[in-house]
DNA sequence: CCGATGACGAGAC
DNA sequence: GGTCTCGCCATCG
């Protein structure tokens, strides 16, 4: 159903996101075909159901932090799955250059 | 219908 | 380089 809608193709990019790489919220949308919508993404993100095939955990912002505020379980999760994925953290919590690299 | 909010980004100062 | 403001789309009150 194309009524799927821009959702779908946000969900698609991110998906092909490939292991051990990061992207912030713009490139997906670009990657999406939607320039600029970058709140969108996170939108949809928001509504992900808890199972889900699509790595959002590889879904960061352009200041290479993770969007969720700290002391949240989704936060760690992420930071935890990053981290899994061969992605390190600065002291501060921002993701390290070498994560880009993709 | 209007205003406010949200896992953001980019430009302006 | 840091801070502020506006813009984008969709949902909620």
């Amino acid at each position: 159903m194309d009524n799927n809608e821009p959702s779908q193709a946000i969900l698609t990019a991110i998906s092909q996101i490939p292991f051990g790489c990061v992207t912030s919220y713009g490139e997906i949308a670009k990657r999406a075909g939607l320039p600029g919508h970058a709140r969108y993404v996170g939108y949809i993100l928001r509504n992900l159901p808890e199972q889900t095939n699509v790595p959002w955990h590889r879904v960061i912002n352009s200041q290479g932090f993770i969007s969720f505020p700290p002391n949240t379980e989704q936060h760690a999760e992420q930071r935890l799955r990053l981290q899994a994925e061969g992605i390190s953290f600065s002291p501060t919590g921002k993701i390290k250059l070498s994560a880009y690299q993709c």
